[in-house]
DNA sequence: CATTCACCTGACAACGTTGTCCAGGGCCTA
DNA sequence: TAGGCCCTGGACAACGTTGTCAGGTGAATG
């Protein structure tokens, strides 16, 4: 009633600032905000005073206003293909304890492996002026990048390297996992192998490539055209991928998985087959070792927190080039890799 | 050279702000905000001046001082137990959704299931004023809310209800759910049924507990006390708890796993066993099909929608009281629900 | 008792943006 | 051709906080 249209804007509710809080206490503006800072030189008496002022008030210091006047946000961005995918939970769980540490919060977004999207993130992220960016990339071109990162943000890219820019990666050794893991199937007597991997265009789907085709030619085995698929991750596609080079003329009698997602579906299909058919899918998954999946498997946690120790590095002041990180993959080896009808009951 | 020490503290790089684009063409800063804001009201022919300028420094508007000046972040807070979580993945993805369809970004947290860094997140998220908070409570008092709810803050509960306080919740039947996977191990003709759930002070774990017990009583079954088993889901203590159950003077035939984190760890101790023990596991699980696991089936992501979409509509204006809702689970069988060693060549 | 000094405290400006309000100029109409 | 209107552009204040700096009080000391 008595206070009619303060604002300009309908607001929800009114939160009391240190000018408030001041008011109340008695004292002056920097003295609250003295207290708020635990800044030393503020008497216990005028600082219990304070103290009351804020819980009668239920002041809550606006960070927005912090960081305008302070510069930095102590925030950090990452931007990810799909949180919902189980590799991707663990590496921004890792990326959020390694910001706890430092003090700061973490903001996430999905690609959904879009490029554009994936700029737009970057962009709102630094329009939100985090301190830095740890970008999974989805685009191939990264300039756009450029002004921030002269502007002083940080930025680690992981999994797969930056695009036309120089920038730190931490990345993990898709090739020598995938050529291992290959290797792993011709030393069980495979001399078929299929391959199923991700889209060409993303880095590391083309890695994996190059690594099975490296062991195939280590093993002196040539790979026929239909016993290679890369394209979308979609379970029908991986399917029909599948059950393709399951039952060419040259049947294959082993695949090689180029992620989680194409392993889950090709562990469907060659459950339901008659014959059993290896299978070395690259990443781990729950519950493999009860279904004897051999797996090579990269740890996406240490992926993120690498990335992220990295990260507070840079912000810590250490000025170096930028380098890329290759985290070496293990090879889970469970039964020989078969995958039969599972003893459903 | 010419330009010494402007700033009080270090910075990394300076950025452009409206003020110097705004020198740059040739106009007022008035000007540049409304090119910026797409306001309508300047010429094609100053908003070209105005972009080249844009573009040429590198500038990005600063939502802080945006912020500042709006009283609105569109940003909204997640709290929840720990993104690695597969069930938490999915869950916080379909909130980002949700948040992006409306044009907000998403902050994260993990509160590793322990209320003090629960209220620490929450409160972090409230300083950097988040328009809205969803949050999978870890403790049981949410009275500190109070005033952040009374300031606008939008609240909604997700997967366990508000300690304390009247909030909005939405909630999985984690009764009815139990209930109803129990009788499916009943109606399979177990007589003798354990119980392996969260720690008692988790809202739904004592929920799948009640709706364990009422489907023994609804089938005129005593429980005995070493059947249940309510504590850390530790794959130590909860491999302790199985065997436990498995091995006493009247063993169980079948085990109700009260959440994912449980299930996995109980197929694990069934598998290598001798004689097939039923399982019916809370929670959907990769691959669970192959092993033939039943589950009660919730749809994390659903709640995460769920909860999403009336925190929007709150945000939006909606002015209800604070209601709760209950999605249902559904049952998926598979097979009778025995698991068996695996068939691992 | 006067003076110095240390320690507290508060006034003020600035961070970068947006809302308000006013001025100037071009164009249309009488 | 003059009057008036609309459209564009800019000056200014305010958002809530923190750094700077100066003033003021009390105690300790000569």
């Amino acid at each position: 009633m008595a206070e009619t249209a303060r604002h300009h804007e309908p607001r929800y509710g009114i939160r009391p600032t240190m000018k408030d809080v001041a008011a109340r206490a008695g004292v002056g503006l920097k003295t609250v905000s003295r207290v708020v800072n635990g800044e030393a030189g503020v008497t216990p008496d005028t600082e219990r005073r304070v103290m009351e002022a804020i819980d009668a008030l239920g002041f809550r210091r606006n960070d927005s206003a912090r960081v305008l006047r302070k510069g930095r946000t102590a925030s950090i961005g990452l931007v990810l293909e799909d949180l919902a995918d189980p590799f991707y939970g663990p590496l921004s769980r890792a990326v959020e304890e390694v910001a706890r540490a430092h003090g700061a919060l973490l903001i996430n977004g999905s690609s959904a492996e879009d490029a554009d999207r994936e700029q737009e993130l970057v962009l709102a992220f630094c329009a939100r002026r985090v301190d830095g960016l740890i970008v999974i990339p989805a685009g191939g071109d990264h300039r756009y990048l450029e002004p921030e990162i002269k502007a002083g943000v940080a930025t680690v890219f992981v999994d797969r390297p930056a695009g036309r820019i120089d920038a730190d990666a931490v990345l993990s050794d898709s090739f020598g996992g995938a050529r291992e893991g290959v290797a792993h199937l011709v030393a069980h007597g495979h001399r078929r192998i299929g391959f199923i991997g991700d889209q060409p265009r993303i880095h590391t789907a083309t890695e994996r490539l190059r690594g099975y085709r490296a062991a195939m030619a280590d093993a002196g085995l040539a790979v026929a055209d239909e016993w290679v698929a890369l394209g979308s991750t979609e379970p029908e596609r991986v399917r029909e991928a599948a059950e393709a080079m399951l039952s060419g003329p040259e049947p294959v009698t082993a695949v090689f998985a180029g992620n989680n997602r194409v392993t889950v579906t090709v562990v469907r299909v060659l459950a339901g087959r008659e014959h059993p058919v290896a299978l070395v899918g690259f990443d781990d998954i729950e519950l493999a070792d009860l279904l004897g999946i051999t797996v090579i498997s990269q740890d996406s946690a240490t992926l993120g927190r690498t990335a992220a120790e990295r990260l507070f590095r840079r912000l810590d002041g250490v000025d170096e080039a930028p380098s890329t990180v290759v985290l070496p993959t293990t090879l889970i080896a469970r039964g020989s890799g078969e995958i039969r009808p599972p003893a459903a009951s």
